[in-house]
DNA sequence: GGCGAAGTTTATGTCAGACAAATAGATCGG
DNA sequence: CCGATCTATTTGTCTGACATAAACTTCGCC
């Protein structure tokens, strides 16, 4: 799919130019720009054609603009912007979960936590279940749309966690402090929940710092 | 386009059968399934058909599965939702933007200001302001994800219109706290901020609550 | 009889070409 | 000089066919 040929504010080819060139039929042109269309990247209308939106009314936190940007973008900004996101819902979802989350739902997270913990230092055998770990917060929240955000979060630990490769074992110092979330959740007490999720995001923050650091000393 | 017909997990008719009881071509229903698919709502794979994904995969943040889910679902818990999202992004988003807001960024929030002062006790002249006013905090963070909420919110807030008018003159009454965040953020007190915009929301909340009893009473 | 491999069916996915609708820009008339 | 019309172009929709993939069936084999 199409990702980063046209500024801002371009008008794109017409679709069976783009057709030809891509060498693919113009339904399938279509289905591809409907789907940009969807993530309020592209605009058409007839006889103007298709132009690039300005990237404040993309959907950003649509997985796949996400990922684009990524790439794309200096990843420092989005990294922080990414950050600040999950310092502002995460600890609020602990909270929630802290008050409200069922059994089941606890035990969700527990499952993840004992996985986490098998994983040992193996940064790629931690990753599926730290993942698990944070999305399995948000759902005990039982809010739709906390649950929704979890898309995006767990995109933004994906990308968190290719930085945090050139640092192996760094992963595995988060855990007590996973534990910690656990554990105040268990015991059903969300100011300290809270809390517990705001230490793990301080310590998770400045991990990615310093792989955001390590990966811009190693290609200048 | 489709707004909940068959149950989640159901599998839905064929292309073909879509296309002739609607009346249109195979094409455009093809159009409207990936739309939904795009919103995670559906899953499709080749003779198996295409199926309905449970609620919790939807992309509750979409502006579209929020209106249908509005129109469908028992709309108290929505709202109750919808409410605890915003009191948690708004308030976060308020001090951000006191800490590091433009002035063109806050010009433009007091430019809503004064519209919704001038809307006088007019719900409908006093709606637009008041979304522009909300999307402009959250603009002011820099912030692309914060931002890219502001969809979801602005959804929220045009929600919570129908609701409150009828209680006419309800809004102006939230006047006053929201020149209290404007001058927060303009006097840069994050802090300040945070706490203004947590009590208007937390007004805002009642008035959704007195609204969803008025429509209740009114159609039990 | 049970079981695995091949064939059949049937749905989505892709292609190609044509027409409809809408509209920006050019052309013509007042 | 300005406004209405005309035209060209681009998206939007329709039609019909083929490719692909996977569940179901059937057949042959053990």
């Amino acid at each position: 799919m199409v990702g980063g040929e046209w500024p801002e504010g371009a008008v794109m080819p017409t679709e069976i130019e783009l057709a030809e060139a891509l060498g693919v039929a113009r339904t399938s042109v279509r289905e591809a720009l409907g789907n940009l269309k969807a993530k309020g990247m592209l605009v058409s209308r007839p006889k103007t054609g298709t132009r690039v939106l300005p990237r404040v009314q993309w959907n950003m936190l649509d997985e796949d603009v996400l990922r684009w940007c990524w790439s794309d973008q200096n990843r420092e900004r989005t990294a922080l912007h990414l950050t600040q996101l999950r310092r502002i819902v995460e600890p609020a979802a602990c909270e929630i979960a802290a008050a409200s989350a069922s059994d089941t739902d606890i035990a969700v997270i527990e499952r993840a936590y004992r996985a986490m913990d098998a994983a040992g230092t193996d940064p790629v055998a931690f990753a599926g279940p730290d993942l698990e770990f944070h999305r399995g917060i948000l759902r005990a929240t039982g809010n739709p749309f906390l649950i929704s955000l979890g898309a995006t979060i767990e995109t933004a630990l994906r990308l968190s966690f290719e930085l945090s490769t050139r640092q192996p074992g760094a992963p595995r110092k988060g855990l007590p402090m996973h534990r910690d979330v656990l554990d105040a959740i268990w015991a059903r007490k969300p100011a300290e929940a809270r809390l517990a999720m705001e230490t793990l995001l301080g310590v998770t923050e400045s991990n990615i710092q310093r792989g955001l650091l390590a990966v811009a000393a190693s290609s200048p």
